[in-house]
DNA sequence: GGCACATGTGCAAACGTTCGCAGCGACTGT
DNA sequence: ACAGTCGCTGCGAACGTTTGCACATGTGCC
């Protein structure tokens, strides 16, 4: 193994001057540095992560913590914080907490102590343990805590695309098949509906749910969104749609001729099915870099602030604690369509409302 | 930070007791390893990764390198690798290639310097760095080298099984469409292609490509296909199929009523296609589980080997370039149906032959 | 020409852990 | 009862790096 000593030898100067040379470059004379430089890399050195970060008592290394990572969803936010982080010249610590809440917090902690930061994404459980939180940043993925950074999609906005689309294809009852209760992709989801509802007026929304979010949720929604009278649904996310469309047909109602289906998240999997699917589009390897990002920012200069608050970004003068959005955007296919005719007349009553205002 | 010396004053004893008493528990007596152990989380004392690392020369991490983090086969083999290292007390370091060859190359050598052994992914790179490849253990997944451990799954079984399948169903012409042309598991697939034609008699088997191995290139293996005669097809992986059987249904070509299909891989994309997919089942959990068992079997009881041989699992026979095969088995869905009756004829011919054998 | 000062370099002390070595008591066999 | 042994524990030196401090040299100013 090759070390600093022998890049001194090398180059005919000592430690210090080797360390400094690659670390703050800028403290050392150009032509030694380029000594150096080249001696090391003559030699292959790199440096020793473990004696580095025991000294400098940062690691260059961030923790990322995913419930599932044979998820694509979280598998693509993964690739993000990756790509980003090797970008910053940092190491990433993976962990996979297996959708267990208990084993999330322990593995939280572990993650937390032995990095300089962690991206955590979707957590399944409560966070509350302050001391690990107070301790090291921490951005959180799709969640909003008081205590911490975080990002997330904008499903509001991508409800209200969503909407928007399927208001203009002439369609006026529109269902939402919501997801897991608790999540905060569904909450905002729901409040964007919300907001949409009062702003398009002869709208009406039926927001249905909790569903599971998979297949199997898709299939079970499938008879309470026929049964809603609805002529176009907005689902939690892809799966949810494959198995509503699946069990939709089955049931004599044709997408989209009787029932267009707008998908959130669209994964590869909106462009498998037929027909395929239109969708809302987040791209998740930006979460996960801006997350990484934030991350970053909040790992900051201070080489290693034993506790306090994580470095506030000083010139951000937006409430830490409200997520960072990722837009989203719509993504038209062939699972929408205009309004089957029947429904005129009742667009025709709310056109009538729509002059009232 | 609380450190081993706080543990040592917690529990009345001196800093090496403690380090004893967590890492090699026999050593110490039963009385004052409870003590330790005791005080030890009563503190919320975690060792300190960096430090232990750099004094004990093995960082009890593991590097897996991927060429894509967001593809959900090395997602699969990922999650497999995370699960078991955590089994076994060990982190793992995620490094993503991005597909580049020369990114690669240069990954590999760092994660191999900051961790005590790698599993590398289906590698894009020929692997010649002698210097690296020496100096820890590496364990490649779907690839096969003379200096490395590695584990594949069994393509060969798997392509028996397929044309044992569609054999039993009639079909006596069944082509394959293979991915890309230097991939270890392509080999395997021809491999068994030929084998399993060497056996059965009355078999015409069409081996074709390369092709790419995503939807594109089942689109452009569709038309060649079909111009084959082939009742029965078998393809690289999922995404192939989908391609495949979306051209060929453009095509006139009706799966499974006029051509069988049978993919590889069988991801979720398998179930989701109508007609769902019958296709060859490998556990991908498992091949990450595999080829961690086997780093750490590397790893194994050698505390930190500088050089030389990274140990031998002794009681072990098989040659060590040989790779450990994971089983394949067939999941027949929708995509296979008996061989259309046109092709009786041959059938009844090779039946005759089949008499003669 | 001397003084302050900037700039570049080396020395040595940490960081938290592991592990070889030696000491110390208790137990065993004769 | 005494030497030998063995099980347990503490001391202290590493591991490879970073970094505060001191020192040497060169530069500008009055």
């Amino acid at each position: 193994m090759v070390t600093v000593h022998d890049v001194a030898r090398a180059a005919g100067v000592s430690i210090s001057t080797v360390s400094r040379a690659l670390t703050a470059p800028e403290k050392v004379a150009t032509a030694t540095r380029e000594r150096v430089t080249a001696a090391a890399d003559a030699l292959g050195y790199l440096p020793n992560r473990a004696a580095s970060g025991l000294r400098a008592g940062r690691t260059r290394t961030v923790g990322l913590l995913v419930p599932d990572l044979s998820n694509p969803y979280f598998a693509a936010v993964a690739k993000g914080v990756a790509q980003r982080a090797r970008g910053h010249g940092l190491g990433v610590f993976v962990v996979d907490s297996e959708e267990d809440p208990a084993l999330e917090a322990e593995l939280l902690r572990s993650a937390v102590h032995q990095t300089d930061g962690v991206v955590l994404c979707s957590p399944r459980a409560v966070l509350e343990d302050r001391d690990v939180l107070g301790t090291k940043p921490v951005v959180v993925v799709n969640h909003r805590t008081a205590r911490t950074l975080s990002v997330g999609s904008d499903g509001a906005g991508g409800v209200q695309l969503a909407v928007e689309h399927l208001h203009a294809l002439g369609h006026r009852r529109i269902a939402y098949v919501g997801g897991p209760a608790r999540s905060w992709s569904d909450g905002q989801r729901r409040a964007g509906l919300t907001a949409v509802g009062a702003r398009l007026e002869g709208l009406e929304l039926v927001p249905l749910g909790p569903f599971r979010p998979d297949v199997d949720g898709g299939h079970e929604a499938a008879g309470v969104v026929v049964a809603s009278g609805a002529t176009a649904v907005i689902t939690f996310n892809d799966l949810v749609a494959v198995g509503l469309v699946r069990r939709a047909a089955a049931l004599g109602v044709q997408v989209p001729q009787d029932l267009s289906v707008v998908s959130f998240d669209d994964t590869f999997v909106a462009t498998l099915t037929t027909p395929p699917l239109t969708s809302v589009h987040t791209d998740l390897r930006e979460l996960g870099e801006r997350a990484t990002d934030l991350l970053v920012q909040a790992l900051g200069p201070a080489p290693a602030e034993p506790t306090g608050a994580p470095g506030q970004p000083e010139a951000d003068p937006a409430d830490p604690a409200d997520p960072v959005l990722v837009p989203a955007e719509l993504v038209v296919r062939g699972s929408t369509a205009p309004a089957p005719t029947p429904s005129v007349p009742r667009a025709a009553a709310s056109a009538s409302r729509r002059d009232d205002a």
